[in-house]
DNA sequence: AATGATAGACTACAATTGTAATATAAATTG
DNA sequence: CAATTTATATTACAATTGTAGTCTATCATT
């Protein structure tokens, strides 16, 4: 498995959107982040460049000078390092623990917990 | 709900020590520390000192220039905090949708789907 | 009481992150 | 083609984090 890079909550928001659209331009990074964060369009190449730097994006050169950017990791493989790591973090490793830290704080809807059983039905 | 303090991940291993112990002195931090992880005892008392000054622990005099520190934010109340935090930004706050990331990653064994499933029947 | 170990206060310094500005080069437009 | 816009590259700078060192006061020990 590849390593994965380590990715800031800025960076994080990057990453959505070229998750979304499979591939983006800086401009059309920047015009969707312009329009739900406060980032100016230089802080938002910022970003760009140092995803890339990291290794979460590659750079394709399209037309001259501009690039198209895409995601060297996808979303699934973010989510389940991401996960992972969280869990050994804070609950040694255990989703039960989480779950019943969530159940304790009645931070689950009934919906949610329903949801939740179909998919433990579907295994096994 | 007071704010909660941004712990640190090597902050987050002080805080362990002391929610397991309810309250240590800095010796005790330290001895246990220096087994478990390469600090120097210099940078596990950075490590309390900011976490007092964040406001993540309290230091009661003891005796002469010693301090006890106590947890100002309990364990609950950081996970339950980290895990919605989490939640938000990895997964649109979806709990079914890490387990289902969890499930097709088949990084749950039997006996934990077991254990959830056990946690979500307790809920009526 | 002098001595040495230690706690706490203050300081240090590089890497990462948040937040951008400036400089340069290429594309677009008049 | 010159002027203007725009993408990329380079540089900036403060806050946070990781990782400690120094200085001073106190505690335990000879």
């Amino acid at each position: 498995m590849k390593k994965m890079p380590k990715i800031s909550e800025s960076e994080l928001e990057v990453m959505k959107i070229i998750w979304e659209l499979k591939q983006a331009s800086s401009s059309e990074i920047v015009e969707r982040l312009v329009k739900t964060t406060c980032w100016k369009p230089k802080t938002i190449h910022t970003l760009i460049n140092r995803l890339v730097e990291k290794g979460a994006l590659k750079a394709e050169k399209s037309k001259g000078k501009a690039y198209i950017y895409f995601p060297v990791i996808s979303e699934e493989e973010y989510r389940s390092h991401a996960s992972k790591t969280f869990l050994e973090k804070v609950f040694n490793g255990s989703l039960s623990l989480m779950l019943a830290s969530f159940i304790k704080e009645q931070k689950v809807s009934k919906e949610e917990i329903e949801k939740l059983k179909k998919l433990l039905d579907e295994e096994v």
